[in-house]
DNA sequence: AAAGTGGACAACCGCCGTGCT
DNA sequence: GAGCACGGCGGTTGTCCACTT
């Protein structure tokens, strides 16, 4: 098993694929479709077997793919439904148009699992880390190993829970979500929060509490309940994934006996322009930001932004006026050549799509480490993300593009 | 400038489910 | 029901490249 028959025929190339090779298979599908899998290589001339040519369309050459980097709703949302889903890698990728699976493991393989790490976060059960060095980005203590056999929300022992309900929540609403959601419900809620990543742009913040839904949050720090909540709910998620596998192999299964929470990631982090109403309800003030955007000599949009904030809680927080981040909207430059590309404009070599700049993420990683203050700030933290603008996919081009092909 | 290192990404591997004969 | 072909998925590995020493 594992290998099919068609890898065992003579030699077959494996490895990086060359442009000649991608150009066949782009003009084979093109113009066939690919049909069966497996007679794709041949018909299009390749060394290739048919599983291979299926990966590299499906990962890498479909034109409406959208590359670039992450946007932070994107990463968002993936938090969001790793925490339902597990590493249901396909299943999440159907909730972000022109992102693959392999794209999102590779993003949380490498980068999300990270963040959360450093955010005391467990990526692997969502949890808060016990005792947890911010710095220390190794196993964590409240590992999987450690939840084995568990089910349902881990909290640790002296967390005390306070209930988060929005201003503008309907408490009859939110109270009765709150009996037997689903977890269809809480995924439709859930990607309710999040505009389409491909068309959320606004920059502004958008509402606060557009959904009626329930979040909590464990107050590690003080013994008393939080009367005057954070217009935002927290963002910690505490189901399990052992809850979201129950859930799904019975769709129908309330979860009225299990906490669970739903964060609305859809709130747009304060943009920092002076609105100090927005800003100020974090624990830190936004100040002295600005946001510029200017074409880049590739073409592509280059955007400007700084924020400081007077708190040392955010892991961004040394972001400062001074240290600009510079984010080169990668998704837009790369979809445009693809558009030149399959248009005939520029040559298959060098329309190929490079790698993709690393953007914000990697800028915060190299203007300061993150620090970890404790559980305190816990989900403070969570509460404030660099706010770029998602990646514009250059929508007509995208769509000329995807015509073509269909 | 060269070597070493780590991150990001592309591709492969092995398994499983499904449909057909 | 068994065997086979195929598509799909998740985990893992390989490769490239940027950054650091």
């Amino acid at each position: 098993m594992g290998g099919h028959s068609c890898c065992y025929k003579q030699k077959l190339r494996k490895g990086l694929w060359s442009p000649d090779e991608d150009e066949k298979l782009i003009k084979h599908i093109s113009k066939h479709g690919h049909g069966c899998w497996s007679s794709v290589p041949k018909q299009a001339g390749l060394q290739r077997c048919g599983k291979s040519c299926r990966l590299r369309w499906i990962n890498y050459l479909r034109p409406d793919l959208k590359r670039g980097t992450f946007s932070q709703q994107e990463e968002d949302l993936i938090i969001e439904l790793h925490a339902v889903l597990g590493n249901r890698w396909s299943k999440i990728a159907v909730h972000l148009p022109g992102r693959t699976d392999n794209e999102i493991k590779n993003l949380w393989n490498s980068c999300i699992k990270k963040k959360l790490r450093q955010r005391g976060i467990d990526p692997i059960t969502h949890e808060p880390l016990a005792e947890v060095d911010g710095t220390d980005d190794k196993a964590p203590i409240n590992s999987e190993k450690n939840n084995s056999g568990s089910s349902g929300l881990q909290i640790p022992a002296n967390a005390k829970l306070t209930m988060h309900v929005g201003k503008s929540v309907d408490e009859s609403t939110a109270s009765k979500s709150s009996s037997t959601p689903t977890k269809e419900f809480l995924l439709d809620q859930l990607l309710a929060t999040h505009e389409s990543p491909s068309t959320c742009r606004s920059s502004k913040p958008t509402s606060y509490f557009s959904l009626p839904l329930l979040s909590f949050a464990p107050d590690y720090t003080s013994g008393q309940t939080t009367s005057a909540a954070p217009p935002i709910s927290s963002k910690p998620l505490l189901w399990s994934n052992q809850t979201a596998r129950q859930l799904d192999a019975n769709p129908g299964l309330s979860c009225n006996a299990m906490p669970y929470i739903l964060s609305t990631l859809a709130v747009d982090p304060p943009i920092c322009e002076g609105d100090d109403s927005v800003s100020n309800w974090y624990s830190g003030n936004c100040s002295n930001s600005r946001r510029s955007s200017a074409v880049n000599d590739s073409g592509g949009v280059m955007l400007q932004s700084s924020c400081s904030y007077d708190s040392g809680i955010f892991p961004w927080s040394e972001l400062t006026p001074d240290k600009d981040v510079q984010v080169q909207l990668g998704g837009e430059a790369e979809d445009l050549r693809w558009s030149e590309y399959l248009h005939g404009a520029i040559p298959a070599s060098s329309a190929m799509p490079t790698q993709s700049q690393p953007l914000f993420g990697d800028k915060i990683k190299s203007g300061g480490q993150f620090t970890f203050h404790g559980f305190s700030t816990w989900h403070q933290t969570q509460l404030l993300q660099p706010q770029l603008p998602p990646s514009d996919t250059s929508g007509k081009d995208f769509q000329s593009v995807s015509a073509g092909f269909e």
